[in-house]
DNA sequence: CATGAATGAGGTTTCATTCAT
DNA sequence: GATGAATGAAACCTCATTCAT
């Protein structure tokens, strides 16, 4: 994420402004402005929207601090893009964990499970990126549509998915969890908040954590 | 909070200033104090730790701006006080909770459940006591220390104490909620992170979810 | 200078206010200000006009801040009273520098000259007044006026007089020190400057150094 | 003076930045620079440290307050940019005294303490120089520190050097001021302090004050 | 396109002075 | 007389944003 954005590929000719090739200027813009994201995501974790500094995510990205106002209109818009930028790859994860899955319900849930605890686990920007939401989203309605629709309610809907399959299968039971597949995720994200808040501190166990979340809600679940 | 000054032990009449009733003072000093806090906790809820300015807090106060900085050491220290006084009325809710039940430990855990949705419904201020802690706690490992220790180890204690006794009494079954309370806890939680970020958007309907919520982990508890 | 001025002297009856005594009254009220100039003393010289604070001076004083403004008019008031306070011990310096001597001219200038050290060697208020006077006079005018009346035209008035008397008995010569006696003075003064400048740091041989000063003003005196 | 930026090594030509010459870039940093400087010194004199505002500089050099901040890290930087530039003229002034001189040292020596008055006749800046190190030095040792040995020892070392070369010439007599030159310098000092209390009021005067050192000190060395 | 110097509003904090008690 | 809580005017410093080059 903080690696630096190596633009020394650039053919002889020299001086960036001068390429000729438009492939290559849009190229290279891609390229800074995905540095410019990149350096806005680590400035923006260590310090919220309000304390992170212009300058600095400019010196990380390896651009002059005007250079961030030819990509983003303001410091707010640099933020949804990181934001937006953070949300993508959760995106995706999602996408593929139901994907085309074979076998017993329960397992596929043990899985999805799993994969939820990836970003606690991990140092994956998963947990960040709720920070920022609970700290900054409320001022900002059109990202906290944008997280609900590209992320909550497709992941809602991918869990809610999985108890259908198991109720339809004769696996599952009927439970509450079929309206409010929340009851699923809730464990996880209670491991995330509190990893938020108390850091290594007081942190939990995570893998038999894990463990346990799966359990518990397969207990619930099973006919 | 921040060391009263007691001036009780003075004798009857007498001396000192020509000062009115050291008592008043102490009074009117106590009014202040927790007028200045109030503001603050307003100001802080609306707009952070960073973004609160102590010149709108001063005014909600009805107090000079120099006057805060008679009473708290430093804008943080003042955030700090904000937040502490927040995390009381917690402190005497997570109290009550266990309080002397009689009666199924079902219909204790279902008492216990609402009871916590009632940060979520009623505009209370566990709420944002929740955003601040997230959005700005990992910068004061004091703070998170007083929570977790005052607020989040004695709630799941106590809820840890009702699956002990749905066990013991033969109500309940062996899960792993008995190990982590948390899984018991977590619905809520996430209903009040949804709130956060969601506000009156998207909001949940809290008393179906609440219903749902003790229905789904008594499901997983029931012997 | 910062010893504490102990009231607790006060008779049965209470309360200083109550005091029914006029002459008491007096004392005590002499007491205080003498109490606050010293505090003021310390205070000033510790930080200079700006950056001493006035709620400092009170406390060492043993007052409330109020109470100031009941002996002084303004903080510069307090600051003039504060230096005019540390020329008086100068004053009698001065005065005694003359006396009544019998005997060689040559031993009685060694004297003064001894005698001015005193200031620099012992860790006397002479220094310090010449730091506030050089760092704060030239916006007080009178309190300069004061100064050159009381100490700098009198002192200087004793050195002329020294060398008026060696010259009128045949053990000086005529020197331009007739009417520049500064220049009896001023290896003294320097010294006084880079203590104040240099501190402990590199300080002069003050032992040496006074011989030298002493040695080197004979060479240029005598006859 | 905060370490320039040395942008002379670019080539002739091309690349970087869209940037005009860069030549003329460090070219207008170091004129702002002494612009800001030369505005700080101005309100540093009139008013010391503490009293001065970086607004009044600011406004002063020409620029916004903010600017100050790209050349130098805070207030107390500044001043001691300000106070460096003083000395550097002192330095030079110094070296050149002594430099290759031809002739009878008494006439060396005279040459020198005319010298030494240029700072206090003329409105140099030499003696509110002295004023800042007396009255702020002892809070900024390294500042303390500079002047020493960029101006008082290498002034001193000189004077030594011109005692030394009248003793071995056979026209000065073995004296203290071989050992501390300061005694032929202490008489200066003094008219400098005397000015910076009593300014105008009741000054010296210094065309036959200078004399009448020179005078004596001359009759205390002569063989 | 890219730069980075310049801006200046706005924030926290300090502290001399006042005044009700 | 004495108190000390309260005031509010500055002061220093930050940093998002602009713009000449």
């Amino acid at each position: 994420m903080s690696e630096e954005i190596l633009d020394d590929s650039l053919p002889a000719g020299c001086c960036g402004p001068a390429d000729a090739d438009p492939r290559q200027r849009g190229q290279r813009r891609r390229e800074r402005e995905a540095a410019i994201v990149a350096a806005a995501i680590d400035e923006f974790r260590a310090a919220g929207l309000t304390n992170a500094r212009l300058d600095d995510i400019a010196t990380r990205a390896g651009v002059a601090k005007g250079t961030l106002y030819l990509y983003f209109d303001s410091k707010e818009e640099l933020f949804k893009a990181a934001v937006r930028s953070l949300i993508h790859p959760l995106l995706e994860a999602v996408e593929q964990q139901v994907a085309h899955f074979e076998g017993p319900t329960e397992e596929l849930l043990r899985q999805a499970i799993r994969g939820m605890y990836r970003d606690v686990t991990q140092q994956t920007d998963g947990c960040e990126l709720m920070r920022l939401m609970i700290a900054e989203g409320h001022r900002m309605p059109d990202l906290a549509q944008f997280y609900y629709n590209e992320v909550a309610a497709r992941g809602l809907a991918t869990l809610r998915m999985i108890v259908w399959r198991g109720i339809a299968k004769g696996e599952f039971r009927q439970t509450p969890a079929a309206e409010f597949p929340h009851l699923l995720l809730a464990p996880c994200k209670l491991s995330m908040t509190w990893q938020l808040i108390f850091g290594k501190e007081h942190s939990l166990e995570l893998d038999r954590y894990a463990e346990a979340h799966a359990e518990f809600v397969l207990a619930a679940l099973r006919a």
